[in-house]
RNA sequence: GGGCCAUUAGCUCAGCUGGUAGAGCAGCUGACUCUUAAUCAGAAGGUCACAGGUUCGAUCCCUGUAUGGCCCA
């Protein structure tokens, strides 16, 4: 019987005959005294850099590390591509400059393989800036066949699972990760300069609470206790704030165990901010404001352009009430259709099916989902949203039954949502206890009771302002990107095998 | 969870009511000392996702499974 280590050698020979080609040439540069697996290089240049201040380089020698990208050969010379993080720079090989030794080096030399270059700078005769190399190292030897040069790796499910090989071979996609990593910087130094401290809470909740989804659950051995991934850090930031921290903010992972599309990941992240004696407007106005600026030193516009669409990030936004936008689009008034029964017929006649117990504030909601969301393209607010959904939300003082909440809709995607915080302990109280009980009808989505975060709103919480921003979606919009997916660098997938 | 679609060489893709598969790139051999999707010559490379079924015969038709994509809840 064959041991799996032999099955998978076999396997191995089997398959993959690109692949012995390039053991056996890693065979030949060992027998050669030559490392395959080099050690550190110190360069002094990046690939782009030699084409930015080529008249400063010129004749110059710079010491440069890349990966291998194309090669052509002809004779006893020949060129080759070398890409570093700054993108590409053309390397000359010739045998009379480099020794016979190291050309035949060059010649058993695979895409993909990841050298050090010395040589100097110098302009071919059909004009590419190039590197005349004279002498080079192996730093690391390529044994799978990379994909192909022109029409790169478009195969989806192996960019995902093999970010790598997408990462190496697409640019673009390079680009957009560059990109989020520039917007998040921003986001925090934007939050900084505003007075704002960077906190971090508990991934790992006794209770999941902030928001309306199910958890993912795990277990702590040790304290033989169950815990949830948290579906959002908001509870404890507002117990931040109650601490007197004034002023908080926190960027990291939220996990919701909810099914996955171009616009859901089960783990995404939130910026989640609170602003002691703020309100709904105040984030409103910093909401705008942050993405504004973002937007502007990211993409050097205030406008975006989105799925062939331009997106006009302007100050200041459009404001609209949600029943009002619910009139708009639907010519239906639910602000004089006040009870339960008439929303209900109300929703009927719009051809929506609605649960025969729901409320007015769920029909309007789900309304609002039905009629109007598909509708926001440019940056609008969306503000009053009925108290049922909105269970850590302060009332209007105008009107009860709504609650100084709104969100940011952009291009048909919800992008943040904020609101004057609840900090009536009695009351929340009362709105975790409503809250039990759908969860009790078979709501799994339905908050759970907090008593300490009850505790903690006794001792006083501030009035006080909040908003979540989704990060990933922000990224989408401001990279052009249609799905989440390419903008999370692992996005979740099944396993395979 | 439901519907539709996809899966063919390392990569990108062809493949006609059903007659056991092709191209380009990459790789291999050779020529070529400024090429750039280098060029030229030659030889190779496949469990057509997987498992069944129909058929004399299946990459193709049918069923199921797996993975992915898009849309919907």
């Amino acid at each position: 019987m064959m041991s799996d280590q032999e099955k998978n050698t076999r396997a191995g020979e089997e398959l993959h005959e690109l692949k012995k080609v390039r053991l056996d040439k890693l065979e030949e540069l060992r027998s050669m005294g030559i490392d395959p697996y080099g050690r550190r290089f110190e360069r002094d240049t990046m690939a782009a850099q030699i084409s930015a201040d080529f008249e400063q380089l010129e004749g110059k020698t710079v010491a440069i590390a890349g990966r291998i990208m194309s090669k052509r050969r002809h004779g006893k010379a020949g060129f080759a591509h070398l890409q570093d993080l700054s993108g590409e720079i053309q390397l000359y090989f010739r045998r009379d400059d480099v020794g016979a030794d190291k050309y035949e080096i060059y010649k058993k030399l695979d895409i993909g393989d990841i050298l050090g270059v010395r040589g100097f700078v110098f302009r071919t005769k059909k004009g590419e800036i190039s590197v005349h190399v004279q002498d080079f190292e192996f730093l690391s030897k390529s044994l799978n066949p990379l994909p192909e040069k022109w029409h790169g790796l478009k195969d989806v499910e192996i960019r995902y699972r093999q970010r790598y090989v997408d990462l190496i071979v697409n640019p673009e996609v390079r680009e957009v990760f560059i990109k989020r990593s520039q917007i998040i910087k921003e986001i925090r130094s934007y939050m900084d300069s505003h007075g704002f401290l960077e906190v971090e809470t508990p991934m790992m909740h006794p209770i999941p609470g902030g928001a309306a989804a199910r958890p993912f659950v795990t277990h702590h051995n040790a304290l033989d206790m169950d815990l949830y991934l948290r579906i959002a850090p908001e509870l404890y930031l507002k117990r931040l704030i109650v601490g007197g921290m004034e002023q908080v903010y926190e960027i990291n992972r939220n996990f919701r165990n909810e099914g996955i599309s171009t616009r859901h990941n089960p783990e995404f992240t939130m910026l989640e901010l609170y602003q002691a004696y703020a309100d709904m407007n105040d984030m409103m106005e910093l909401c705008e404001d942050l993405i504004a600026t973002v937007q502007k030193k990211v993409n050097g516009s205030l406008i975006a352009d989105f799925d062939g669409q331009q997106i006009d990030f302007s100050l200041p936004w459009r404001r609209i009430t949600m029943l009002d936008a619910i009139k708009e689009y639907t010519g239906v008034d639910f602000a004089i259709l006040r009870s339960d029964e008439q929303a209900r017929e109300a929703a009927s006649q719009l051809k929506l099916t609605v649960d025969e117990n729901s409320t007015w504030g769920e029909i309007i909601n789900e309304v609002f989902e039905t009629f109007v969301e598909d509708k926001l393209i440019q940056p609008t607010f969306v503000y009053g949203h009925p108290v049922e959904i909105s269970p850590l939300a302060k009332r209007n003082q105008d009107n009860p039954e709504l609650t100084d909440r709104f969100e940011l809709f952009i291009m048909q995607r919800e992008i943040a949502n904020a609101f004057s915080e609840l900090n009536d302990p009695i009351e929340q109280k009362e709105r975790f206890t409503q809250q039990v009980e759908k969860r009790a009808q078979g709501d799994t989505e339905a908050h759970m009771m907090d008593e300490d975060y009850i505790n903690a709103l006794e001792y006083g919480m501030p009035p006080t302002g909040g908003i979540g921003i989704g990060i990933d979606r922000l990224v989408m919009l401001l990279t052009d990107s249609p799905s989440i997916r390419d903008v999370i660098l692992f996005p979740t997938l099944r396993i395979k095998d």
